[in-house]
DNA sequence: TGTTGGCACTCAACTGGATAGAGTGCTAAT
DNA sequence: ATTAGCACTCTATCCAGTTGAGTGCCAACA
């Protein structure tokens, strides 16, 4: 089953028309539009073997054509060519993210947003997973008897706290011991080496009655281990009902509904993101239609790229969008905002 | 323009039958699902008069009457009675809100969530205004050389803070010291009566040299100032697609569109708050259709109540949903929300 | 063997007319 | 003030006919 140098041509052409015009694309119209130095009758035949081969389909018997999912994968694997953004869009995207921002978390936000509205379609980004970075600071604030903050910072660039709630009759200068020794021992500790054995024992030596350090110890714990659960930044959902693609309502609602489990999405994600470790490594992962095993997503593509904090922590950022996309050129905008995303970061490490 | 009572009568049976089938309502299904003691053509020529009086429309000749904004403000004011939820209804809420949370900020997210999911609506909540909260703690943490970490625990038992930048050579006692004297002098103030002025003047007594001093003082502020802006929190857009009213997708796009908007959104309702303060201070602000300014909302009513976390602290809670609604029961929902997430609080002060 | 022109066939989308049905406004009688 | 009756309006729906883009296949050709 291998594809001639025409089919391939044929097959490129198919997708990047249906693409702009959104339209089956018919023999005749092909050879009007690309210099095809065949007859519409040589590129039936083609089509027809292509259709065989189940890289496009046909709507209804008298329509044209229109890439299935597998057409689009072999799109994406062999014929298109990267579009490089223009100057401008480049300008535009480092202008947008670059803006100064105190927070990783704002950082994200801004990438997450930009993109969204750089493609028109829906963004989503991965918070960095710190399961690999390690603690640089751990302190306990006293907010008022039986409450305290626990705050953390970590080896990423990120602080984190958390409220938690402690015995009312420690006083400061306990939650301070204890504070200090988590600290002093758990340093230097990449987050997820950290389990309630290794807090309970950095908490050993402090003066603390046993039953109330126990509990601090394990709030300091669940503090630390909320700090790397992962969050997820979904942006420009409203965009998905400016697509002709969506405007079945139907399409558009199931979709929406699943976005808003976002919980689900970046269960997905992560999924994805395994999948990419463990297969070819590549800077990108890209579902196409079926391909994709989240409900309401059969129609669209999804699209990420993995952004690094650090060499051991990382997250992603990518989009979901319709199957029938300018793939080369989104594939570059969201490379574009990885790259600047991965630049901007450093400042923060 | 007085409304006899059966005319009121006709009105509110309009909006019911309306809010229940979707469908404009004649004169002959109003009889036979009312029962009215007198014939259609009596009720048509109420309806005439009603319709005379701007309170009912017809979309077009042959069709029969739905309620018109003014309609729909009439029914609010002055037809309709309160619906209590059923004890199955509260008890359902109650579950969703009470589970325990640490966090103030969660404990509005899930309010609003569990009202998006009752009532089928967009739910909307604004996090606590917090101009008349005072300081009760605030503490300034070093991070790194050159950044710091702003903790501040307000009256209201809400925990805020910011990462700062702050002069390279400042070390860690310098910083305390800082930290102290701005706690010393500032603690109990309400936040809206903290200006640089007052920082500045409250860090007055610190051994560091000035112009260090001067621009820890200023990131101090920055983030007191950053406390108090208010955050809004939406739920459950996805779910005006699956209301009948907005299946003309494009109606469901603008209104989708201005929601991403978030801090529109917010200035809006804001705006509403203040004309609530200045006008009857109703618990309720109710705004139907083109009552409401906010582009893409014409078909919308938009309902929001006030909690209170203390006397003067207090931020609102609502829904956006079609006008067609039943008014009665989604005001006891939102009712019996806003007296939850109210107890709830309590628990936070 | 690959390519081509020709032709019959298919099917969605559009068109226009006819009809049904729900509802209105008006009038004259009660 | 209320009512029955009636002519009128307008949308929604159905149906039949037409258009047009596109296909598949065949026979002829290089």
């Amino acid at each position: 089953m291998q594809l001639d140098n025409r089919k391939k041509e044929v097959l490129h052409a198919i997708v990047d028309d249906f693409v702009s015009t959104n339209e089956p694309v018919g023999s005749k119209s092909l050879i009007e539009r690309h210099n095809f130095q065949v007859s519409s009758a040589t590129l039936r035949n083609d089509m027809a073997e292509l259709e065989h081969m189940g890289l496009i389909e046909k709507p209804h018997t008298s329509a044209g054509r229109i890439p299935s999912d597998k057409g689009y994968r072999e799109y994406v694997n062999s014929l298109m060519t990267i579009e490089e953004l223009t100057p401008q869009e480049q300008l535009e995207i480092e202008y947008r993210i670059g803006s100064s921002v105190d927070e990783v978390t704002d950082l994200i936000k801004n990438a997450t947003h930009t993109l969204s509205e750089q493609t028109g379609f829906v963004s989503l980004a991965m918070s960095p997973r710190l399961k690999k970075s390690f603690l640089k600071q751990l302190k306990i604030l006293m907010i008022e008897p039986g409450k305290a903050l626990v705050v953390m910072v970590l080896s990423a660039g990120v602080v984190k706290d958390k409220v938690v709630r402690i015995p009312n009759f420690l006083n400061d200068e306990q939650v301070m011991k204890i504070s200090g020794a988590i600290e002093k021992n758990l340093t230097g500790k990449p987050l997820d080496e950290i389990t309630l054995v290794t807090v309970e024992t950095a908490g050993k030596g402090t003066e603390v009655p046993e039953p109330l350090l126990k509990q601090v110890l394990y709030e300091a714990y669940a503090a630390i281990k909320q700090a790397d659960e992962l969050n997820i930044y979904l942006d420009g959902e409203h965009r998905i009902l400016e697509l002709p693609d969506f405007s079945s309502l139907g399409r558009a609602r199931d979709l929406l509904g699943t976005l808003s489990d976002s919980g689900m999405v970046a269960g997905y994600v992560n999924e994805m993101e395994n999948a990419r470790i463990q297969g070819g490594n590549d800077s990108f992962m890209i579902r196409i239609g079926q391909e994709i095993t989240l409900e309401g997503l059969e129609d669209c593509s999804f699209i990420t790229a993995t952004y690094n904090v650090t060499d051991s922590v990382s997250g992603n950022i990518g989009i979901i969008g319709p199957k029938r996309m300018l793939y080369s050129k989104v594939i570059s905008q969201i490379d574009f905002v990885k790259k600047k995303l991965n630049s901007e970061m450093k400042k923060f490490t």
